[in-house]
DNA sequence: GGTCAGGTCCTAT
DNA sequence: ATAGGACCTGAC
């Protein structure tokens, strides 16, 4: 177990953000999840400490930490300094960054974000989040999780955790292998996809994509059957790190329309407008809930 | 029971 | 080049 106090950081937050689909809570009430992320996979427990920092720990050795979920979680970025950069005259942006106190913008896996946010279109967040899940369950290999020494978490080290499949056993079904699993007409897209990044080929043009600019990697993912503006830009944010990317969707459409009439003040934040795009669409989603 | 989901593809102008 | 319709499915 690795513990550390950090601030604008809140897994709850980061968890509603739409930016992942794999960080579940344990326990229903509890403070405990579980993040999943490609074959790795961890508890993470908190406990706010003062006004602005939590108290979090995870259920892996400190090595692990500083190798995989530090990078994982962002957590080198001084996203107090973003909040400060926000205008104070715009009343939408700093209602939205108060709101999401908390979010950071993960670097995921590569292969997984790509099949997540080709199974995000034209659906909703519970579905894409039980799809994914289903795809785990039938083809990623089981994984184990440490537990924490006190916690009620043991029922998690048998193996009941799947990690995110290998593009080789998505294929290994053939064309009907992802039949009832919610997927509907995108099953095709996350199949050709898999057929794209198997093998040592794919492997490559995965490495390629990892290497690109922003402007490179948008090209190369536009050309892939299923993948269009918006996907390609939660590709480029989500996984490869590109914060500039701003990805516009139907509820980004409305908040546009309806406080940016004049266009979004993209100069004011140039090099890192994709941050804050995800305070925007979550403070949209909280906002939704409740009206 | 319709409507709506973090869109993209395909076809017709 | 751009606009409009079709599309799997289930949660609400």
């Amino acid at each position: 177990m690795y513990e550390r106090i950090v601030t604008d950081f809140d897994i709850r937050t980061i968890m509603d953000s739409g930016q992942v689909f794999r960080i579940r809570p344990l326990s229903a009430a509890g403070e405990t999840f579980l993040a999943a992320a490609g074959n790795h996979a961890v508890l993470i427990r908190q406990k706010p400490e003062s006004e602005d920092r939590m108290r979090v720990s995870f259920s892996c050795t400190e090595e692990e930490f500083s190798d995989f979920w530090n990078s994982y979680f962002d957590l080198d970025r001084d996203y107090e300094a973003i909040r400060r950069s926000v205008d104070p005259a715009d009343v939408f942006l700093t209602s939205a960054i108060r709101c999401g106190y908390g979010i950071r913008i993960l670097r995921q896996d590569l292969w997984e974000t790509i099949i997540s946010f080709l199974v995000s279109q034209n659906n909703n967040i519970t579905r894409i989040r039980r799809s994914l899940e289903a795809l785990c369950e039938r083809c990623g290999e089981k994984i184990s999780v440490n537990a924490f020494p006190d916690g009620p978490d043991d029922s998690l080290t048998d193996g009941s955790v799947h990690a995110f499949p290998s593009p080789e056993a998505v294929l290994e079904g053939g064309p009907d292998g992802l039949d009832g699993l919610g997927l509907g007409y995108r099953d095709k897209y996350i199949f050709r996809m898999a057929q794209r990044c198997a093998g040592q080929e794919g492997r490559e043009w995965l490495g390629l994509l990892q290497k690109s600019s922003y402007e490179d990697a948008l090209a190369l993912l536009l050309k892939e059957y299923g993948i269009g503006k918006k996907v390609a830009d939660c590709i480029c944010l989500f996984a490869l790190h590109h914060v500039d990317a701003f990805p516009v969707d139907t509820h980004m459409k409305q908040i546009l329309a309806a406080f940016y009439p004049e266009g979004f003040p993209f100069s004011r934040y140039e090099g890192y407008a994709g941050i804050l795009q995800q305070y925007m669409f979550y403070y949209k989603l909280t906002q939704r809930r409740t009206s």
